[in-house]
DNA sequence: ATGCGCTAGTCGGATGTCCAACTATCGGAT
DNA sequence: ATCCGATAGTTGGACATCCGACTAGCGCAT
């Protein structure tokens, strides 16, 4: 990590779209630039408090899943689902969290395609603590007020609903 | 990529926050979440454009690097610190912007030590064209109004500015 | 009841990110 | 003039993500 530069790199980007693209391009550049580095920035923070505990974010984020499912167990299926990362990376993410004994994968009892994994009591422990201390830095969003937090959120949401990441219950609508 | 849910997992774990963590801890667990969330939707956009140009959205940073640098080449490390991402980072994005044409690996004319990326013709070419197609699709940030663009802009710049990002010149202020 | 399409999970490969360690070089201090 | 710390970049390993391809098992339809 170099100095911090003296100038900020995504204004001087959204200079140069303005000059070269128009002014018009300028606002979603600097937004997913932002977004990008920013992003990078909690995790940061995320995995040092993490690290510690033999995690990382997309592992607890997968814990803490499990932690708070009904039975402490679910498919791989339905995880990838609810985390909505590709199958793949659910089993890794499994693998990672089996050899750390956060996990067991156990066998679905009616079908033998699926298997669950299943969180553990040292899974449990790690969970709670962790989230304590995640909590306690407000999950890195550092200097943001909890409004400012909920203003990412809401921006976003639009994003996330375009996206057809989930879709909203209609709400009292009659079908049709 | 299974059905869309029917709830959506960001509200249902800030309800989760709430009971068990207190009402404070779910506006920065859900902004987070949301922000990860985003940046996955939003990068599969870009890369899903820059694909079929051989490039995926950190090489395309980097190529724009270089594309707007005054002589088209810049020392890897330059482009570490302006990228924001770690040297190795920097040595294998240029190492594959390498093997697609878009760049090439100079020698410093008088530090030894210093290689400069340059970017080629070929580069300079893809570079515009993509940039084109990206802005065309507004970076990936349907369904934002430009102003919601900058909403996430300024409201991420205060985190950015925390993590030390980069050090604005003092305004006006004497020295001392 | 058999067969074929769909579902669940894994494997291998590509990309990108970080960290730790290493090599080569520069440049100031003695 | 030499030595030694700082700098530039690379290499190797861990983690995470995606995609394409593959195996195994389920279940409806004929």
């Amino acid at each position: 990590m170099p100095d911090p530069l003296a100038f900020d790199p995504i204004d001087e980007a959204a200079r140069q779209w303005r000059e070269h693209w128009g002014a018009p391009t300028a606002s979603p550049m600097a937004a997913v630039t932002s977004l990008m580095r920013v992003h990078q920035i909690v995790l940061a923070r995320l995995d040092e408090v993490l690290r510690p505990h033999d995690l990382r974010f997309p592992r607890y984020e997968a814990l803490m899943l499990l932690y708070y499912s009904r039975t402490g167990s679910l498919p791989l299926g339905k995880m990838s689902g609810r985390l909505q990362v590709h199958p793949t990376s659910v089993t890794s993410l499994v693998d990672r969290l089996e050899k750390t004994g956060y996990v067991t994968r156990t066998p679905h009892p009616t079908d033998r395609r699926t298997t669950l994994a299943t969180i553990t009591p040292e899974g449990r422990t790690v969970a709670e603590r962790a989230t304590g201390e995640l909590n306690a830095i407000a999950f890195g969003t550092r200097p943001l007020t909890p409004a400012q937090a909920d203003v990412v959120t809401e921006t976003l949401r639009t994003v996330r609903l375009d996206a057809l990441d989930y879709a909203p219950a209609t709400e009292q609508l009659p079908p049709g």
